[in-house]
DNA sequence: GATGAATGAGCCTTCATTCAT
DNA sequence: AATGAATGAAGGCTCATTCAT
């Protein structure tokens, strides 16, 4: 892969230079823009055309710059692809525990991190629908994807859990909690309102009773 | 080219297709068993290499049969795919109650069915892989493989368990634990282990620890 | 296949267009000379083998440039032939009255434009080989077509004619024979030696006697 | 060419059968009718489509046979375009002479000829529509058509103009103006008429006009 | 003999990639 | 460095032809 992409980072738009304002052809040199501008025109066409069917022509189009930087930045469209899952992945890596404070209550917990993944999910199915696709083609892709879905949090999720639950409950347990967590929320938050169409109202609610009822589960012991 | 129109000369190729010598391929006429060999065909590469980067040629190749009958039968490549999955999905529709006596506790119930789906994802994962990236772009085929994947069962599920539950438990949570066994069922029996490059033996252990904790929180009320 | 969807094993082949190593050909960037290499091609294998029958391929090799410029700048096959058409049409417009003077004689007048237009369709015949089949069956190219051939110089023939005749002869008459003349021009200079294959020799003299004759007739009133 | 295709004929549909009806299924055993249903059907749409777009398959569809006879009786769709214009060619041997009274006086004898010519083109416009552009490739259909299609009565049309004309004209003005009705009529019967989609009826006025004009021009000596 | 299902070569076209400007 | 015009390999599909029924 490309080590370049991985380096995108936040807009420096406005360097240091000399404010002389150089009126040549309005050739903007921004790189890192270029580059994520691509980023995000290709995770939104693979998302809605597929990464086969989207087009290089399409991409630099939607992204507002030419072809070739696609060759030169990424090293082709399979480069982009794999450009676009670093980029996203590296994103927000101060998650979780740094937004959602802990309940005060296993119950709560439980309710809350379903909630949280569900919408999680769907927000970042953009992403999902642009490299699920490949995940299921290329193991590689595979075990990338694995790190930005459903098993994403499995250990910060398991971690939780056991801070709120200092007696009773095994290991083994929390562990399968915090793994049921991950894949309620890919199902409820990604393929049935994204894939299946099903409306996602409903699923929320579902989402909420499990919880309940895997609560329960957790403390009657 | 010749200055003399009169001397346009001999046939520039031959007109039309060319004569062919003869190949020689034994031509026989079964139409139900080409159609099953091209779908059959079409789910493995489909499922391995991906649909569009499988090629009509190597569909008929690996079908031992013509390309031309893809077009014939089917009406193209889409269509191809279309006709598989319309075909795996007719295929078994006597299942789960036919096949999975009811268990005599609701724990066991449980406990089989989540075993029983995360098999079935598996026994299946050709076909979910041949279909899901097109289920992600076009919501018509998403419909179509919800009928496959994660809800197949729901309401035969609902069903089992309501049958095995007649005092205390209300009718919401368990259509939840229904849905939860269908997601369960997908995300142990395909996503993880087929996408993510999981390992199946410690996720049926995960899948059978959450049935017990399912199962005591359905009943510790 | 296999058995286990972890070991799906390497890129079946390359994702996508493989890389190539690098046949080398001499880029160079001249749109209107390539388009006109290209049109020429066409022209001549229209014209010898046939729309149909030629290939793109066939044209681009014959041009000297890429198959993929034929629908760059053409917009495909039938684009091409289009183009063709137009090209010569727009070719030598400054014709007729800017090449062959006025004779003196209603009778050298008539002489001289019927070996004229004879020459002309002969000259001509690439491009009528090539659109003809296609006049045939699609009127617009019919309409096209009409305006190169048998009808091209009507008017200004008629307007000659008139020019060259102050007196008698009433309009009616001038016009039949501009119309015939015309005609003439295209059977004997493009139908008879070029598709029916006679030879042209004869053919001139006919037509020089033909002058004759409609002259006489011309004035004898 | 396939020899048999030149025996078409007329329908000979009630043989010298038993009439003992065969209720077997009703195979129709009736080959010359079906080369004509095949001939017809080709000329047909030869002449709308062009021989290249039409399919074998639509032929047969139209002719209401199986496809497969076009090779059987004719050795393929180029056989059977062939077979078609000796079909045509052969049909109709008594013309002109029987069916034209010679006029009275010569102008009325020309006036008739152009006439009748420009008539003949237009009932012959499919065969034309489906054989030039052949014969534009091929010389050898060239050829053939030429014996349709401009000079077919050369001959017989020269010989009545000699039997007006005891006195005067020369040969070769003769011969000359036979060649001008052939082309005449090919231009004002077919090609203007049906390719260059002009209207007919002024083509008849200037036909007619032309006629007098070299009428008076063979004259006035 | 007649039928039409099966065959597969070849076509036009697309589009990732290259590279002259 | 950036651009986008040029390249050409490869694929889906058509359809004349063959041949089992």
């Amino acid at each position: 892969m490309n080590s370049r992409s991985r380096t995108l980072s936040a807009k420096p738009k406005s360097r240091n230079r000399p404010v002389i304002p150089k009126p040549r052809s309005v050739r903007k040199r921004d790189r890192p823009a270029k580059q994520e501008a691509l980023i995000r025109a290709a995770t939104k066409l693979f998302a809605s055309r597929g990464y086969e069917l989207t087009t290089t022509r399409e991409i630099a189009a939607c992204a507002g710059c030419a072809e070739g930087l696609i060759h030169r930045y990424f090293d082709g469209k399979e480069g982009l692809l794999l450009a676009l899952m670093s980029f996203h992945a590296s994103r927000e890596v101060r998650e979780l525990n740094e937004t959602l404070p802990l309940a005060s209550t296993l119950e709560e917990e439980i309710q809350q991190l379903i909630a949280w993944e569900v919408d999680r999910m769907w927000r970042d199915r953009d992403l999902l629908r642009a490299s699920i696709p490949h995940a299921i083609l290329d193991p590689k892709v595979g075990k990338f994807v694995s790190r930005v879905g459903p098993q994403r949090h499995a250990k910060a999720i398991a971690e939780r859990l056991r801070l709120l639950n200092h007696e009773s409950v095994d290991g083994e347990e929390i562990e399968a909690i915090a793994q049921a967590i991950g894949a309620l929320g890919f199902v409820f938050g990604f393929m049935r309102p994204v894939v299946l169409g099903c409306d996602g109202k409903p699923a929320k609610k579902t989402a909420a009773c499990l919880a309940k009822v895997l609560t329960r589960g957790l403390q009657s012991r």
